[in-house]
DNA sequence: ACGGGATAAAAATGT
DNA sequence: TTTATCCCGT
């Protein structure tokens, strides 16, 4: 049965109806963009017997590929499948895979993370003799990877550089590419590069491409930068079908290379595009809509456009006025509690903030008021050490090139190789060619190497070899791997609180192993386009199999903790505004609203840079359904110091009537008497209760007396097993003997004995031992 | 080779 | 404030 066009709006429908030729689509925030996407992909399976296969769809996260596979899955069934609807990174991963051999490259070759990037540029940097005083990395890595993004190559790169920096960083650029490929290894920015260059260099494996697929989607389009441009450009040149789906007044990624004239110059590209608008908002109430249309206004260049609703007005929007970011944390906590009375659950309540930073502080007092709320973004969990390490071991097995990988493992855990081995292997490798892991093999039979260590790296190098013939359940393999690396063993020996936890770390990740054969177990996920005239080279649809490590290390790699956010259990979300793009929530408090913070102080004094961070404060404000809290806090601590910023210009640029402010200088006194006054007073009782742990502050009905029955009414999270990554319940805490706290001032200490609300602990730091009541000391279970 | 401790430096957003 | 690096004693 075909999709009921009838249910969209006469924009929508003609978006959706569009199919030939291409077509750009104006899409405002909460304009049912996403709807558009997936009824005009079943309408061209449905109405217009294409084949899925023939289909292109590219999102920029892989949760919002996700959703939309399982939308396309509600609309058009187990045709969905075969489709690719990918991010543009794991969509040139897969055009790479089959290629990759053209490229010099092998296909078991692994991908580099920042992480894995900055060690290789240190590396680099000291083989070139390039001090990191003069020439920071971060620098240099955001020179290159722009020019990455601009598909600027290591040549053309050193004839353009003409300041030092830009000068350092050609050199290192070009040692960096080749360091790459001796690696077997692509960073993120390469990914987009070689897929382009394969498909530029390769006349018949981009026609293969075109030919296939003869509809592509993009969505959000303002975020894609050159080389995203170009791949785009160079697929849809067959079939000139292509729909961009975009919003310039969300493009909040500039810092990362999108450019936002691909889609404002997106008519002048495709001289014979169709456009069309969608303008009305079905996501907010009237005022705030009102509000994220007065401020992104202030914005000079932008296409104009004003979305409008028809829906009611609402309430207004709250500005809360806090005396610190404690006061302002829990004022938040008080009003999700409020909400929450009201009915509200805490899913469809989600807290903003610019800066990861600031989820320190929000997360503390949400916690004491036991407001149960969970993280996205910020640490990944696949970023903590052990996490790493683990997967070094794994990318080795895949990649044996992988020197980066190499090195961090083959002394974790310790063996009793050290600086001066691995100095020696890479100076063998450097002088034969040979990768690291090749080099050590020499090193075993070095008359220069110590015989204890000779047997160590022989005992490393066996290892990597050995895994390489394992066979089997890939959880099996993998946990074989660890245990053969003695990771967990070393880690117990430590008999820490630490390394407990990272052990428990590692038998999670096993879970996660787990987790990934399972949901890549299905045989529908390797179904492959049929080649319709058996042609050779059509269609090399590849997708990630449960049961190989390679893929299962891809998967990991182009994984962030936003792609796994998921609904289960009931918790209020904390995210980045970033993060928050392409979400919607029913109420939404956004956090260190200031100058400094939001907009951010690198970007104060740049006109374009504001003008980013307002669409940035325009994505916030628009993620909200009903409800919409703005936050300030008179002073905050930013490293480490005080510092006192004025309200952010996005809050004056709200008209005041559609907003309601409360907290210090509140009710509409802003003479000078008044202010002082309440500041002092916000000052000192915030100081006051910071010891004490009373929650609510201006809620007096609910507060002190609530705060612990609310803890202990909030348990919900019985079943918390392996799969709440990054999640945290805040329900009632309860503390034993030999648990691990973190206090406010007083830093790590172990609980020696528990005399009914009372705490014994004795601190980390200063060897001394406190009284402290469970229920109001200003303490964190970090484990036990 | 390793770990502790001191000291210095950086500190935004993330595929 | 946190993190990375350096230095030194074991």
């Amino acid at each position: 049965m075909p999709i009921d066009i009838d249910t969209l709006n006469g924009p929508q429908r003609e978006a959706v109806l569009t199919t030939e030729g291409p077509l750009l689509v104006l899409a405002g925030a909460g304009s049912g963009k996403t709807r558009v996407l997936t009824y005009r992909i079943a309408h061209l399976i449905d109405d217009l017997g294409v084949a899925p296969w023939e289909i292109l769809a590219i999102t920029f996260t892989n949760k919002a590929a996700a959703e939309m596979r399982e939308r396309l899955m509600g609309l058009v069934g187990p045709r969905s499948r075969g489709m690719w609807v990918s991010t543009f990174h794991s969509m040139c991963v897969r055009i790479l895979r089959d290629d990759a051999e053209r490229l010099g490259f092998t296909r078991s070759f692994t991908i580099y993370d920042t992480d894995d990037q900055k060690r290789l540029y240190k590396e680099i940097m000291a083989e070139l003799d390039i001090d990191p005083k003069r020439f920071p990395v971060n620098a240099l890595m955001g020179r290159i990877s722009q020019a990455k993004n601009e598909l600027i190559v290591p040549g053309d790169f050193e004839r353009q550089a003409v300041d030092p920096v830009g000068k350092v960083a050609a050199r290192v650029y070009a040692r960096l590419q080749e360091r790459l490929k001796a690696a077997n290894a692509f960073d993120f920015d390469d990914l987009l590069v070689y897929a382009f260059l394969l498909l530029k260099n390769h006349p018949d494996v981009l026609e293969a491409y075109q030919r296939r697929f003869r509809y592509i989607m993009v969505d959000e389009y303002q975020d894609t930068n050159h080389a995203q441009y170009e791949i785009t450009r160079l697929l849809a040149a067959g079939h000139q079908n292509l729909m961009v789906v975009g919003d310039d007044d969300q493009s909040i990624y500039s810092w990362r290379g999108a450019d936002i004239r691909n889609i404002l110059e997106f008519e002048a590209d495709y001289p014979a595009a169709a456009t069309v608008k969608l303008e009305q908002n079905y996501r907010s109430v009237g005022n705030i809509l009102a509000a994220a249309n007065a401020v992104i206004a202030n914005n000079q260049h932008r296409k104009a456009k004003r979305l409008f609703t028809a829906s009611e007005d609402g309430d207004k929007i709250e500005v809360y006025l806090a005396a610190d970011e404690r006061d302002e944390g829990r004022w938040i906590a008080g009003e999700i509690e409020r909400r929450r009375a009201e009915g509200l659950s805490y899913d469809d309540m989600a807290v903003f903030y610019r800066t990861n930073a600031q989820s320190r502080m929000l997360e503390d007092m949400l916690l004491r008021a036991g407001v149960p709320y969970r993280i996205v973004g910020g640490t990944r969990f696949f970023d903590r050490a052990e996490i790493r390490d683990v997967m070094a071991y794994l990318t080795l097995v895949v990649n044996p090139a992988d020197d980066i990988a190499a090195k961090r493992v083959i002394n974790v855990p310790r063996r009793g190789i050290g600086k001066t081995t691995i100095e020696r292997i890479e100076q063998f490798a450097r002088e034969l060619g040979l990768p690291f892991m090749d080099a050590a093999e020499l090193a075993v039979v070095d008359p220069d190497v110590r015989p204890a260590t000779q047997r160590a790296v022989g005992e490393f190098t066996a290892l990597i070899k050995t895994a390489r013939t394992y066979e089997g359940e890939l959880r099996r393999v993998i946990e074989m791997i660890v245990d053969q690396a003695g990771l967990i063993e070393a880690l117990e020996a430590e008999n820490t609180d630490e390394a407990r936890g990272r052990v428990e770390n590692i038998r999670e990740f096993m879970g996660v192993v787990e987790e990934f054969s399972q949901t890549h177990a299905d045989d529908d996920a390797l179904y492959e386009a049929p080649t319709a005239d058996g042609e050779a080279g059509e269609a090399p649809a590849r997708v990630l199999r449960g049961d190989s490590m390679a893929d299962f290390i891809e998967w990991v790699r182009l994984r962030t903790d936003l792609d796994t956010v998921t609904d289960d259990g009931h918790a209020v979300t904390l995210m980045t505004v970033h993060s928050a793009k392409g979400l919607e929530f029913d109420c939404v408090f956004v956090g260190g609203m200031e100058e400094s913070l939001f907009p951010h102080m690198n970007s104060i004094g740049d006109a374009a840079s504001i003008e980013e961070e307002r669409r940035l404060a325009y994505v916030a404000i628009t993620r909200a359904r009903k409800r919409l809290y703005l936050t300030c806090a008179q002073q905050r601590q930013i490293f480490g110091q005080t510092s006192s910023n004025p309200t952010s210009r996005f809050i004056q640029e709200i008209p005041a009537e559609l907003r309601r402010t409360s907290g210090l200088g509140s009710a509409g006194f802003s003479g000078t008497g008044w202010e002082k006054r309440g500041s002092r007073r916000g000052i000192a009782g915030s100081g006051t209760e910071a010891g004490e742990g009373r929650v609510f502050g201006r809620s007096s009905a609910s507060g002190s007396a609530g705060r612990g029955d609310r803890g202990r009414a909030g348990r919900s999270g019985a079943g918390a097993g392996a799969r709440d990554i990054g999640k945290k319940d805040a329900a009632k805490v309860t503390f034993a003997a030999g648990d691990v706290v973190d206090h406010k001032t007083f830093g790590r200490g172990k609980v020696t004995k528990v005399d009914g609300d009372t705490l014994h602990v004795k601190f980390a730091k200063t060897g001394q031992t406190k009284k402290l009541l469970k229920d109001y000391a200003p303490i964190v279970k970090i484990g036990g």
